[in-house]
DNA sequence: CACCCTATACTGAATATTGCAGTAGAGTCA
DNA sequence: TGACTCTACTGCAATATTCAGTATAGGGTG
């Protein structure tokens, strides 16, 4: 039986029709770029180019670079046309993994300490990231898009991403202001400030901005 | 060997310290409150206790419900020791797949309805959740959190919820109205309006909210 | 009252993905 | 010349998801 298609397949696809990549700058480059839409590890994305080329999406050649040989991937007419195809299927739901706020639902089983830790180590993932595009942005303005023809998607994308890691910052800060006000972590309840919470969020207004 | 502890053995282990469980209960109790945190396949979270029960940290024992049985977990206090472990380990890094963003970054090899489709799907799913979010905090409102103890926890990780989906819903207004001004989907590249977000981007500024 | 549907209550097996160790050449700096 | 980093992967074990399958209970409908 081939290999099946899955949505990790599609994204190895897409880079491979922007230009021939080898194994080694297709699994990097998809790392680098894809890591907040689509993040999959080193291994994954090794593997991907053979299945399309088991496939007949992609054909593959060695190419010798000192001394030693690499796999460089180019992709192939029906690969461009599974790739086609593959825009008008359905989209997979959102997936957010959030181990500091499994840590948050939890606190009640550490410290306060424990808890703004964690709260702590979120900021600065979210911080690195956050720097690390708008720096991106600003490459842009020099010239820097690799595709300049696609500066449009990946603006719109850092939009996205900046966004987020906003409202993530400002959430962060909110619940350390909050967590301050606790005397601990546990039994605390439906304390009046908790009951202000609920009553805005039950109406579907933001807590953040008073 | 014994089996490893996961970040997931560990959600588990911190559901079953509120009060024992069925398996069944247990699941779904997990993908209910877990979902937009640590969202798990229902077969794991079928697998997880009985791994708890392997390492001394849950007890199981049968129950009769009306003929059938079912699997009744109570957490042990080795459990309880190790759950008190896991609060000053390390926090793994966030992790967000999100389909429709990897599809608007390779939107170029489709048409505009497609984008548009994809994201009509994900403000859907948002929508959903956001909307399920806002009533239970209403349902709070009525004295029905099943754990009153913790509903400041469950308060402070609704809010970042809530902040989240307002958040991506406004930004799915915003690259709707962005994609309504586009020709096509391809080969637009560096238009003025792309420099103009590019620019703001780059200074870690919000092109929402103009 | 037979049938259908939904909820309860799981398990096995195939597939997908990650993590980690291992291999090996090239370039650089001390 | 040795250590270290970057390039350039592969194999294997462990982990996680998907899907199908099994089976009972209870409620509503024709």
């Amino acid at each position: 039986m081939p290999p099946r298609m899955t949505t990790s397949s599609y994204a190895v696809l897409a880079l491979l029709d922007l230009k021939p990549w080898t194994g080694y700058e297709l699994t990097h480059q998809a790392q680098r770029s894809l890591r907040y839409a689509w993040p999959k590890s080193e291994r994954l994305l090794y593997s991907e180019p053979k299945k399309l080329v088991e496939l007949g999406y992609a054909t593959t050649h060695q190419e010798d670079s000192g001394g030693r040989t690499r796999n460089v991937y180019t992709i192939t007419a029906e690969g461009r046309d599974a790739l086609g195809m593959w825009t008008s299927t359905q989209t997979q739901p959102p997936r957010l993994e959030i181990e500091a706020l499994l840590r948050l639902l939890f606190a009640d089983h550490g410290s306060r300490e424990d808890l703004l830790r964690a709260l702590a180590e979120f900021a600065s993932d979210i911080g690195e990231h956050h720097q690390a595009i708008v720096e991106l942005m600003a490459s842009y303005l020099d010239g820097g898009h690799p595709f300049p023809q696609r500066t449009h998607l990946s603006v719109l994308f850092a939009t996205f991403q900046i966004e987020m890691f906003k409202t993530i910052e400002r959430w962060i800060e909110f619940a350390r202001d909050e967590i301050d006000e606790w005397p601990t972590t546990q039994d605390l309840g439906m304390t009046p400030r908790t009951e202000t919470l609920t009553r805005l969020l039950a109406q579907d207004q933001s807590p953040l901005n008073q």
